[in-house]
DNA sequence: TTCCCTCATAACCAACGTTT
DNA sequence: AAACGTTGGTTATGAGGGAA
């Protein structure tokens, strides 16, 4: 086990596997074969993306695969012997010991942009950039979440293989840090019962939520980037270069920055970087839920 | 131990509304 | 009228817990 593996940050690693993994020289995808995807709680990207990360990662590091469906996150990604010498508020915020991520893939319309750009689906897991997972004895433990966006392309005239045309692993904090909004949601939450004339019927009231897409952003779509609360990555991987930054306003005052950094070869040697404030779309919303499927007959009634 | 029920998952589909 | 954007709704499945 080296120095500098020991202290390299692991998303930056990971960033960099995935990188030239997916992409060869000048950012050219390269195409890829999925197994079937059996039903619809399997991913099999994501279990190509970890065997990509274990093949890669020194003997030192570990990525896991969630055990099964229903588990959040997708991939855990430690350093194991770093993890069990560590203390349980160390590994909540240090990204070279320990980082779960969660892959979410997206389409791209048939007019070339990415789809769901106003917001994406979360289902019932909202991001945030700490996310619950479990030691060997069930005790809860808290650490760094960061999430993989990938927009997946078939590739044209080869059936069965795919290729990505956008990458982003970003901290789950661009996306939201409230943890304890998190925990409220992915917790022990109510249902309604006793409901209906015959109190039989009961109400899930399962969250179903959407939050930013950060590959709405034309800065970032078409591009393989990481998004990274550190503003000195790249004093620390000479591979990276930053190529922008972008800062997001809080409901409650303030802003919170990020920095963006992308394979130095990607970079153009004329390249400016970009300065973005609150860059993902927010579509004007009301509370009030729209009527769906209304069943409309060819007459009317006499009065 | 076996059976049965509940729950969360992934991300798309398509209805509806708005703009061109 | 068509294109675009938004958003409510949907699917099958298997882990896990409680009941039998």
């Amino acid at each position: 086990m080296n120095l500098k593996s020991m202290q390299s940050d692991l998303t930056t690693e990971s960033f960099l596997i995935l990188r030239n993994s997916f992409f060869g020289k000048g950012q050219k995808p390269r195409p890829y074969r999925l197994r079937d995807k059996r039903n619809t709680q399997d991913d099999p990207l994501d279990e190509y993306i970890c065997r990509l990360l274990s093949d890669q990662f020194p003997a030192d590091v570990d990525c896991l695969k969630a055990p099964g469906p229903l588990i959040t996150p997708d991939l855990v990604v430690l350093r194991p012997e770093v993890c069990k010498k560590a203390t349980r508020v160390n590994l909540t915020s240090s990204l070279t010991h320990i980082v779960a991520i969660e892959v979410k893939k997206l389409e791209r319309t048939r007019s070339g942009t990415i789809a769901r750009p106003s917001g994406m689906d979360y289902n019932t897991t909202p991001p945030c950039g700490t996310v619950r997972v479990y030691d060997s004895r069930g005790s809860a433990l808290d650490i760094r979440g960061f999430y993989l966006f990938v927009c997946q392309e078939t590739v044209p005239r080869q059936s069965g293989k795919y290729q990505l045309s956008s990458l982003v692993l970003c901290d789950g904090n661009l996306l939201n840090e409230d943890f304890n909004y998190y925990l409220s949601i992915v917790g022990e939450r109510g249902k309604q019962i006793g409901l209906g004339t015959y109190g039989n019927g009961a109400d899930r009231t399962r969250p179903m939520l959407i939050f930013s897409n950060p590959l709405s952003a034309p800065q970032l779509d078409q591009n393989v980037t990481l998004i990274h609360s550190r503003n000195d990555l790249d004093k620390e991987a000479s591979q990276l270069r930053k190529v922008g930054a972008i800062k997001r306003t809080i409901q409650q005052g303030g802003t919170r920055a990020f920095y963006s950094y992308r394979l130095a070869d990607d970079v153009p040697k004329d390249y400016e970087q970009f300065e973005l404030l609150d860059p993902f779309r927010l579509p004007a919303r009301t509370e009030k839920t729209q009527p769906r499927g209304r069943f409309r007959l060819n007459f009317q009634p006499a009065d």
